[in-house]
DNA sequence: CAAATAATTAAACGATGAATTAATTTAGAT
DNA sequence: ATCTAAATTAATTCATCGTTTAATTATTTG
């Protein structure tokens, strides 16, 4: 008798639901972000997306229409929104190379606060080979970016105000492995560290010092 | 009269084959390697690699048994052999910071340049959520290091011969960061920088320029 | 209050993957 | 030469995935 009982509380029958949410629609979307990130874009399926939202496969079906217009919608409703203030807060920095990349780290470490997110996405597609968002990021996200920043550490090489030893461009690669990688990694080394104590803070505090001073005791030319 | 000519010239038939070679066990596990960090461990069909190496995947079954089996030969017979050198030259490096930095991003780039496949498989399967080689790294490969590390540079700080606004921890955490991460992620700036001829070297000494000196010119108490 | 429409589930289809089995061909031993 | 064991392919089985369709229920509208 647990089939034929109509009235035996079934977890969800067929039909539109009773005066819902007009929201469902960004539920999904939220959903299917974090399952992206935390599992992967190509990994995860929609049968899990739609079980972690609630719902049936075919209610993704019936919002998006197929899995590519549904990731479609994640980047231009999700991502791209989440990305705009950084473009914008970089490409209006000084020129000074210390505040450029004090700008770069705080609003990376911004970001990545209000979009936890944007780490493990970043990461599974875009840095490794065949991810689905490598061209959209630098495309669309944040196009000339990077070639930006270069060239601004350049001009400051050219006036004696950056580190000649360093590779302007190679300097762009360093600050993304200082503050997105750390932010994408710290599951791990939090674990290996047993450190859940350490804050976004004193990350922010340790990679500024790193980067404005480097890794000895100031003693070039100090008295005591 | 496709099927029926029994000397049609087939692409290859059934049958052992006339005294081939003895190392077609480790063709095989070139192959998994490479397909597995290229395209990711869970990500690969057994048939790709088995086109790859140019046989069924029957022949994968005949040799390792299942994908499980095969992914823990290419750890045992790849992997742990590639890392073996890293472990024991950090483990007794000096304790000075700025030797032990420079022990770590040399070594580095030492594994990087004779095993290519490692900066790929590291950011899929070790940084990545749910990534299959993560408790194999830290509990059979490199176990005890980044601690060793964190461990020696605390003790340097406590001698003031170490930046004391740095975190011991996080310190291990950025140079993976600007060693490793922009290895893996060397197929983008490339791309995006137009920088072919960015080699090796010119990484080395950009990155130990950074730890160096950090970003600015170096006019601390710098007398002209 | 009835008809139309919107939202949702259940079920099914075709494709693909991992794993296994059976058949086939050759190499080496006697 | 013959027999046995090794190496290899072809074919099969079961699970899962993306997608689609049909059925079902509620809401809205005339």
């Amino acid at each position: 008798m647990t089939i034929s009982g109509k009235r035996a509380k079934p977890p969800r029958r067929a039909g539109r639901p009773s005066g819902d949410d007009q929201d469902l629609r960004r539920h999904l979307l939220d959903a299917a972000l974090g399952q992206f990130a935390r599992t992967g874009i190509a990994a995860i399926s929609l049968r899990a997306i739609a079980t972690e939202a609630g719902v049936t496969p075919a209610m993704l079906h019936y919002y998006f229409g197929d899995k590519a217009r549904l990731l479609h919608a994640v980047i231009d409703e999700r991502l791209l929104p989440a990305l705009a203030p950084l473009r914008a807060q970089l490409e209006h920095a000084g020129s000074d190379p210390v505040a450029l990349t004090e700008a770069f780290v705080r609003g990376i470490s911004d970001v990545v606060a209000s979009h936890p997110w944007l780490p493990p996405l970043w990461v599974r597609e875009v840095l490794c080979e065949g991810g689905a968002l490598r061209e959209v990021l630098f495309d669309r996200a944040v196009p000339g970016v990077p070639q930006l920043l270069a060239q601004r550490f350049a001009a400051a090489q050219a006036n004696g105000r950056l580190n000649p030893a360093l590779d302007p461009r190679l300097l762009v690669v360093s600050l993304v492995g200082l503050t997105l990688f750390p932010a994408a990694g710290a599951p791990i080394w939090r674990r290996a560290f047993d450190a859940e104590s350490l804050g976004p803070e004193t990350m922010l505090q340790h990679t500024l010092a790193l980067l404005g001073q480097g890794v000895g005791t100031t003693k070039r030319g100090e008295p005591a």
